[in-house]
DNA sequence: CTGTTAGCGCATTCAC
DNA sequence: GTGAATGCGCTAACAG
């Protein structure tokens, strides 16, 4: 029960002199056979590959990669614990990588920067061809530095270092695609809601729907309510602001908790969304989005696209392409659904 | 900017030749000296490392592994898109393996058989020690196979070969767990909602529920309602079931999600959580268990305790101890809130 | 204590 | 076409 045999002659898994031995070629013609090189005749080809095949050959590929300088991994160090964010991440880099091609490390440094160097330092013990760094909120980061030998991409958190390549949400675009939703809707009437001030997401995404909000000559009603982000906050922030102002008729939420938080308040009140308060808020959540009363119109951060460029990026610079350091804002998308817009 | 010089003199990541050159010893010597064996002087010892550290040594992990035959890698082959169960599972693997010790490469199938070979033969060509397979579901999957020549554990969805290593959450104790909380609670007319018949975790969980309250005396409310793990069939499996048994005064919901909807609903219908109605369900999601009025109390599935055997067994499996095949089911605990006793 | 020798599994010259 | 030789970076016996 404890040994695996490997189908084989041996009780080891069997390497490449083992095929060569078997098909009665070298490990020189054995390698070539098995690699699709074409300097080998066709018969030797076929006697080869039997062979690997008999004795369920696989190629060691820490071998080759001793060779050839490259490991075909990359490291996703994270300090995302809930990996609300860094498993949309992840996905769209194996997706630029292409399955199989190319595998990730996955590394939580649960916040702790000791964590995060140790992590590290094994990485590049194993070789990894490149590094994403994943932060836990759009607040810029601490770099890993420039004596790294392999290159480095920041996603989410861009890195404090401008000479860095960083790749982070553009939440005040963001922002201004919620208003204008809002003002397609006929809405006017507009005040925000949003999480804790601390973080930039917060700030940025304000940034932007005053700028929208100007824009179409209008301004916001009362001033952006900060705090925290959830559901709590979401409930007694909108009946603060529905009993100050009650004739707002779009609210701004900064989260989709936040805005679970809000259609709860504003139904309490007996009044209708989005008849009579259109709410639009961030994330995009499916599981909070979806399943309210009505369903959430969010703005989604395009985390997936986000990772598939961050592996992009990663890409060109292990080919050697100039890549442009700097900051690049990553455009979010508006999800509309009922929250917004009525359902018929 | 393209060039990423290793503060040292070469151009290239600096080798352990390297490192003997400068220190004026040979290659031997200067690995026993950086891996602290203890039969080298310690004047020649400190040589070394000076050295290593003043051209930014960095063992090459790879050509270690080639040598002793174990990478210190383990592969994480998911199912589990959204990454709801597999990142505490993912957390706990690391918790027991030690950060830095040992590397985990996630590999995401996305549910796709053909993707999974592909990582799957991706990950031994790699040379991974050991390989944890979680599912999406807790129903059994398909294994692996034991063609595999390193340790495979399956976590959360147990292989359905029993003479595989499977890890899965005892949601038959869950279900009684649930019930005998209620039961304490003083409550006797109870009821179950949950989701999708399906999934093994629906019915098991039912099966837990009918025995505590056959134990009990008691017997359920109603027929089990089966439908889909959402706050919309919550919502409305409650107004149905409330209308039917006026009476009920426990309810088990078969995730927090419905248990959200569950609250929806007996709120809107006037009556009150926990003192008319009290409400238990199952998952532990803290995202919906703690933003809820009142909160809900809910059966943590422990998952990181999952993932910490998990990475144990694939550790004994590695270190030779006999591991006894079969399915393992690891229990949940109760986390007492609001929906089941009042807030004072 | 230190250095020499021999590989780990494989890919790559370069003769034959 | 094929194979012997060399080396990727490092460790593990052995001699000295």
């Amino acid at each position: 029960m404890a040994d695996n045999e490997t189908t084989a002659t041996s009780g080891r898994t069997a390497t490449l002199s083992d095929v060569a031995r078997m098909a009665g070629v070298s490990i020189a013609t054995a390698s070539k056979a098995i690699n699709g090189r074409d300097d080998v005749a066709p018969a030797t080809r076929q006697r080869v590959l039997d062979a690997a095949k008999k004795i369920s050959f696989t190629p060691n590929e820490l071998a080759r990669s001793l060779i050839n300088g490259r490991t075909g991994t990359v490291g996703l160090l994270t300090s995302d614990l809930e990996g609300r964010f860094v498993i949309p991440i992840l996905m769209g880099a194996e997706d630029a990588f292409g399955a199989g091609q190319v595998n990730v490390f996955l590394c939580d440094a649960r916040g702790d920067s000791i964590r995060e160097q140790h992590h590290l330092s094994a990485l590049l013990t194993r070789r990894v061809d490149g590094i994403i760094v994943v932060g836990r909120s759009t607040d810029p980061r601490p770099s890993l530095g420039h004596e790294i030998p392999v290159p480095v991409v920041y996603a989410y958190a861009p890195s404090v270092d401008p000479t860095d390549v960083s790749l982070t949400p553009d939440n005040r675009e963001g922002g201004r695609m919620a208003v204008e939703h809002l003002i397609a809707c006929g809405r006017s009437r507009i005040a925000m809601i949003t999480g804790d001030p601390e973080y930039a997401a917060a700030r940025d995404r304000v940034v932007g729907v005053r700028e929208a909000l100007a824009q179409a000559g209008l301004s916001l009603v009362g001033t952006p309510m900060f705090s925290e982000w959830s559901e709590h906050w979401g409930r007694d922030a909108s009946a603060l602001l529905l009993r100050q102002y009650p004739d707002i008729d779009g609210i701004v939420c900064g989260s989709d908790q936040i805005a679970r938080g809000v259609l709860d308040t504003v139904r309490d009140l007996g009044r209708s969304v989005p008849a009579d308060v259109a709410a639009v808020s961030f994330d995009n959540w499916e599981i909070l989005a979806t399943n309210s009363r009505p369903e959430l119109t969010s703005i989604d951060a395009n985390l997936q696209q986000l990772g598939r460029t961050a592996a992009t990026r990663i890409f060109e610079a292990i080919e050697g392409t100039e890549v442009t350091p700097g900051v690049e804002y990553v455009p979010g998308r508006l999800v509309i659904r009922g929250s917004t817009i009525a359902r018929r």
